[in-house]
DNA sequence: CGGTGGGTTGAGGTATTTCAAGGCTCGTGG
DNA sequence: CCACGAGCCTTGAAATACCTCAACCCACCG
């Protein structure tokens, strides 16, 4: 069988061991602090660095010419991200908030993976995760209305990072628009609607913190 | 150095070469024939088999519970499908049209790979090469509008089947609308307007064999 | 305190969908 | 051999979901 580190939310933890414990025998990680709003990396730069969130939040980008942009993942806490197998980023990373990074050479765990086959099958199990996020979201993107992305948006991030029943989002408006593929305003539309519907409230000063009243009916509208 | 299958349409056919002769010492990969619109496997299925399209073409894609539909990917000749590292499929594969498959056990497959860090890495590299369609994939249902989805479909078609200068279709507008994210309408208006630039023209009694008046043009509406 | 960076809400515009009709090709059976 | 229906494609007209543009609010900060 497969080496299995255990689909979502639960594999990047997982997978932080394994990394860790392959930086042990050859590479120190090192730690390292981005600010809100700077970039970590660019598409199609060359991919010399895998990183680990340690804290704060990231977005990672593709820009179409005009400046249209899709967010394809956000990463949290303990997600490795900025795993290639070929030599360049195929999108852009950015801190959302102030954020901590672990990072290793990317050369160093190629030379591990040359030699092991779990770890490598270990790394083919981090794809096939980002494989398997990347698949559903095409199905969002393609099929799901507003009021569907939005719902299917809120679960993904109570199952990632819900303290109670308090989903303290790190990111704007638009971003979440951008990674669901709308507008920002439409966002905030179906934000106000599932309030209306007593779904859910709004939490502090600003709109980020949203309180889940009514989980079940949330999961209702996720088809 | 990750070994490199070297990135797309290239990929699958070596990737085919690595496998046969995987299979040469353990399993001798049979072929299996499926007729126009039959299932080759189901979403959530157990994935025992992975498969090669020897010739015809399958659509891979997912339900929403009320029918909606998303095709994830064509596969065509020479193609490799139905390879997860999970124990089930997280599609359902139809052929399009009467279709060959080679197949060979995945148990098979895993063994090797368990064994042997390089042939883990070429399924690495697969199943790179699925993810980075995936994410180009989203970026296109997310953000290009009806006619950029179709310019960008007709050149990945064309990068992939083409045969000097005709691009025959194995699928139907139901199909492309599917994968593109639109209905089968607006996919249709699309292919008239391009040919009303005099970009393209088709042929055949079917509208299905695309002529390609001005490669170029073509390529400028694809941002 | 004024400005800036979010966020919400409304009104109007538009790209795409929906609904509907019609054409062409092919296979089948009278 | 022709008629007929099924499947697929195109095209038009109307409906609509989402976008765009604009105003406004609020909190924060220099």
């Amino acid at each position: 069988m497969f080496v299995n580190l255990n689909a979502h939310s639960g594999s990047r933890l997982r997978a932080l061991g394994e990394l860790g414990e392959l930086s042990r025998a050859r590479v120190i990680p090192s730690e390292f602090k981005y600010s809100k709003g700077t970039e970590i990396y660019g598409e199609a730069e060359p991919a010399d660095y895998v990183y680990q969130v340690v804290d704060g939040a990231v977005r990672i980008y593709k820009l179409l010419s005009d400046g249209r942009r899709q967010i394809g993942a956000f990463h949290l806490v303990g997600d490795i991200f900025g795993l290639e197998n070929r030599a360049v980023h195929r999108f852009t990373a950015e801190a959302i908030v102030d954020t901590t990074v672990r990072l290793m050479r990317r050369s160093s765990l190629e030379n591990v993976a040359e030699r092991d086959a779990f770890v490598a099958l270990d790394l083919l199990t981090m794809t096939t995760s980002n494989l398997q996020h990347a698949e559903d979201h095409m199905l969002l993107l393609a099929r799901k209305t507003s009021l569907e992305r939005v719902v299917t948006f809120l679960l993904e991030m109570d199952r990632r990072l819900t303290a109670a029943n308090v989903i303290a989002l790190p990111m704007c408006r638009r971003d979440i628009a951008d990674y669901l593929g709308l507008t920002l305003e439409t966002v905030s539309r179906a934000l106000s609607h599932l309030r209306g519907m007593g779904i859910l409230g709004f939490l502090g000063r600003t709109q980020r913190e949203i309180v889940l009243l009514d989980r079940a009916r949330l999961a209702e509208l996720d088809l």
